[in-house]
DNA sequence: CGGCATCCGGGAAGATACTG
DNA sequence: CAGTATCTTCCCGGATGCCG
């Protein structure tokens, strides 16, 4: 009892390996465990703190995100970084490998959303809706545009620049937006997948539109989920 | 005890949800489960029985394969079908959403390809290998050729159609065949990944080679994995 | 043999409470 | 705020046995 404090369990994220060369086998040793991708979602836009990760993730347990983010170091997708002083925080920042699984997250996506059982209505986090961004653009519909968008959920801000099928996305205020939308991601997913009209939204306050609103209503109809498949 | 026998327990796969609008998270819900995803790659060239599954996939235990196949019943990634007699067996089939789930272990297989944790040279089904040149092919040097090359491994039987930049794989001989690779999946891998020369794994009887051996030279060279990460 | 049910041990997930 | 400790519950994986 009193002795061995010091070497905790040297028990590793997990030792069962497939034991198989297959990639899929050895990403999902990397990502497949439950809630792992959805961190590396969070973290697509930049470092976080433990608890922006965990508002982030709702129902994930302070447990299990400190398990996941220790195997993350681990197996090379993250590191731990401390802010200098000051800031002496300590923040989770995506290595190249771990940003390089934003296609892998995209591509996820784009084939669930295919499955009947998905239901877009559902809330999400800021992370997810702008990621959905970048996977559901309609190239056709967003040629020749070139416009900073602002996007404000409560705390978190982020700047689009949608430059034509592609979609720059960093956090923070977007202080040269054209245009600003500001609610929940949920309203705003109301108004871009569910068809929702932009005024009703508007009107009942649940998503403010600031600036260009000819733009606001060309850029909800940017952006389609893909057909059912089955 | 002799009651209520019809009714078994009602318990769906999971009823833990992520309760997230996100894709990703719904992809998460669908095969997000330890072994899920080798098991559609298992099914990605048609339909399979159930001890077929099984072989390709070292270390499942029938227990959980069977709730896996169950799962994906249940949420339209599969259909078991039963055979037209006199072969009434049963076999699992993949939906349409199944199929399209190619994308994502291809990009799942390219993205953990360039982990430094990567083995390439563990052994491999034969479904693996045949999905991976479709996924690791290169384009540029594939250019202008239009050849059908078979493969054995073992019971299994597999036909190549390379024309151009695509790769269309059937299960079954290559009748047509200008060429035939006949050995295990991993042999062959180390002669396509490992960079072995043919001529060594041919002497050795680990790889036999019938017909276009220029061609063989050319084939093992059209595949290249991707740069590692980090 | 193929497929499914049942039981069991170990371990991971989830909730809660606690600490620096 | 950022985790750790603990406890309970559930899932994974192996073994066995039943039935076509």
């Amino acid at each position: 009892m009193q002795l061995q404090k010091g070497t905790k369990s040297p028990k590793l994220p997990r030792e069962r390996w497939y034991d198989d060369a297959c990639g899929t086998a050895m990403a999902m040793e990397l990502v497949g465990e439950r809630w792992s991708l959805l961190i590396v979602r969070e973290l697509m836009f930049g470092p976080r703190r433990f608890g922006e990760l965990k508002a982030g993730l709702p129902g994930i347990s302070a447990n299990v995100l400190t398990q996941r983010l220790e195997g993350f170091e681990a197996s090379g997708i993250l590191m731990r970084r401390k802010l200098p002083p000051p800031a002496s925080v300590q923040v989770y920042e995506l290595t190249p490998l771990g940003y390089a699984a934003e296609t892998v997250i995209k591509e996820l996506g784009r084939w669930a959303a295919q499955s009947p059982l998905h239901d877009p209505m559902l809330p999400l986090s800021p992370a997810s809706i702008m990621l959905s961004f970048r996977t559901m653009l309609d190239a056709e519909r967003a040629r020749g545009l070139d416009v900073v968008i602002g996007f404000r959920f409560g705390e978190e801000a982020f700047r689009a620049h949608l430059a034509g099928s592609d979609i720059r996305i960093t956090r923070g205020e977007a202080e040269d937006a054209v245009l600003r939308f500001t609610g929940t991601p949920r309203t705003l997913a109301a108004a871009v997948y569910g068809g929702q009209p932009l005024d009703a939204l508007h009107e009942a306050g649940d998503l403010v539109i600031e600036g260009d609103r000819a733009l606001a209503a060309r850029f909800v109809a940017l952006f389609s989920l893909p057909a059912k498949l089955l």
